[in-house]
DNA sequence: TGGCATAAAGTTACCGTTAACGCAACGATC
DNA sequence: GATCGTTGCGTTAACGGTAACTTTATGCCA
């Protein structure tokens, strides 16, 4: 059970102490020269930094954080690391958290809210400086645990609802009702909605609830729902497509609750002889980065996941430093393509 | 600077000896109760149990992990996290570290070569169980710090050349011969090479080499290439592939560097008004979740990430168990599309 | 030249947990 | 009934830093 130190490695790592020693002066001041140089003589910083160098001296960050105040660490909480759906974010905010010495230690909750739990609890026995987390819809305990913690917690992705604290995010809702009324414009009545929606994610919730909510607003029939509990790729959009057509042969739009299931959608329909644009129409969310080059090319909608992971950053660091709890709403876009362009584009007139 | 802990949380977090004092027993009782629970009379443990219950108690990972011997932390050190390209390898490895209750600590270089040092030594730190990293170039700096903490260290994704402890991955210069044989059993003969091969990337460089040998082997002429340091996308494919054949109008067949480079290149030759496979072939390497549903379909090759997670994973956990140290080699496939597919497939007789 | 602020280094007391050790109470053994 | 191994818990000393405080050396000014 002990970890290997094998072929000569059998000194130990060097501590504070270690430089101390060798150099001759007490462990503080050695701290100090790294906490605070100006404090320390400018020689004799120089043969601490020396004396560092040769032995290859690492911080143990584990006792200054248990000693001092800081803990530098960063939980961040997503629900999925599939493909890139979240991949981005945590891109942009662990460059720009790099930049204030910021760790991030990742958990994967995978849309399950016991593993929600679990995972929080144990982010937060590392004592985070500040806690960046996918959604504003977690169990109570999760909720009470995080406030309980007295450090900053962002919710990203997300915004309405109880936020905890600070969130950095966009309305589900909107771009469920945006996607409904781009797909009314371009003249499709019988609307559809595929994908996976799994129990936890309620994002697709309510991106679906605004998708619905449109579509009753503009007297159209109900949207016929085909989704499943497991996580979203070609292969499900294709199957679920398909079985959709067959007991909805009326149906001439498709939202699909991600750009990846889309992808199969547009395969089966290009099986089942279907014309896209001019059957059906198909609409996505994501803005997968094949989204522009399939065929037709997607017409999706694009969150700025780098601006989310980059003022998640900014955020954090400002409650850190004290400043008020705030909500950020972060833009989205939606990209009109090829797989609903039904009707003309209008008259530059 | 100093955490927020308004609103009522004044009160400190608890710790064991809160939790002792308000069960009546020693610190040391509690901790038992927490790490081996069986010598702990059972109706205490349930006192103590319920008391950590009711104050919310979330222990110190920090001060156990400076105690005792073991810390529960793995460092992972990716090149990238834009994308798919590593983000379902580090979403198998954290599924299966979690059931050794190790916590992932992420770090990501975006193949910068000092920012890798800086991260290591950032990661090493925090004094982690083990680190994953990818690939089996370093610069000598983190060689020798990696080898100097006395853990398990796993290269991922790559293998060959100096392995510093264990690896865990696949040889890229023979999936570059693979794409270069399967081009020519297609019949293509002027093979390019596109995408972006940056200086830190030796596993794009290896596969390169392998690409570049195969075809000298062949007696083909030399293999154009056109690259860029920039990080890969469509666009840069778009505008990488139009160049190359405006300058090398002869070229039957392109390779390359990632799916999501080819994506581009598919779109640029469809406005150039080259057929594929008829007029050029394109394979790739990555097999993006789109790969199958851009039209074309995508030939390319597709690594296991999930099987390079799980692997690692595995290797951590018996090199902290002192196995001592191996490389594994994981398989990869290269899945023939229709990007390629020139010759009519060998008759069944 | 005495007095005092200031700079530079040392002392000491934690931070919250684990691990080695100690010790009392108890049942089994001969 | 003295000996001995267990069981169950308490005591104490780290672990490697940080921060508050103290001490010593130095310079400056009246």
């Amino acid at each position: 059970m002990t970890v290997d130190l094998s072929e000569g490695a059998g000194r130990t790592v060097p501590t504070l102490a270690s430089i101390a020693e060798r150099v001759g002066v007490s462990v503080n001041t050695v701290s100090r020269a790294l906490r605070a140089p100006n404090t320390v003589r400018i020689e004799l910083r120089r043969r601490i930094n020396a004396a560092m160098e040769e032995l290859n001296y690492v911080p143990n960050r584990l006792a200054g954080g248990l000693s001092g105040t800081r803990s530098d660490i960063v939980g961040v909480v997503v629900t999925s690391l599939y493909y890139s759906e979240f991949a981005n974010i945590i891109d942009s905010l662990q460059l720009a958290l790099l930049e204030h010495d910021l760790q991030v230690m990742l958990a994967n909750t995978r849309y399950n809210a016991d593993q929600e739990l679990r995972l929080v609890r144990s982010i937060l026995s590392w004592r985070p400086a500040a806690v960046a987390i996918i959604g504003v819809d977690h169990p109570p305990k999760v909720v009470e645990l995080l406030k309980a913690a007295g450090i900053p917690i962002v919710e990203m992705w997300d915004t309405g609802g109880d936020v905890i604290d600070t969130a950095v995010g966009f309305d589900h809702a909107s771009v469920g009702a945006a996607q409904a009324n781009h797909l009314i414009a371009q003249g499709y009545r019988r609307l559809a909605f595929v994908g996976s929606v799994r129990e936890n994610d309620k994002r697709a919730q309510k991106r679906l609830s605004g998708l619905e909510a449109a579509a009753t607003k503009a007297s159209l029939p109900d949207v016929v729902k085909h989704t499943a509990q497991q996580g979203g790729n070609p292969e499900l959009g294709e199957r679920l497509a398909t079985e959709l057509l067959q007991s909805h042969p009326e149906i001439d739009a498709i939202a699909c609750n991600s750009d990846v299931v889309a992808f199969g959608v547009l395969r089966a329909l290009r099986k089942l002889g279907r014309r896209v644009p001019e059957d059906i129409g198909v609409i996505a969310f994501g803005d997968n980065e094949a989204a522009s080059c399939v065929s037709p090319s997607l017409t999706t909608v694009r969150p700025d996941r780098e601006r989310i992971g980059k003022l998640t950053a900014e955020a954090i660091v400002s409650r850190i430093n004290d400043v008020t709890p705030y909500t950020t709403l972060v833009e989205w876009e939606l990209i009109a393509r090829e797989s609903t362009s039904r009707m003309p584009p209008p008259s530059p007139s």
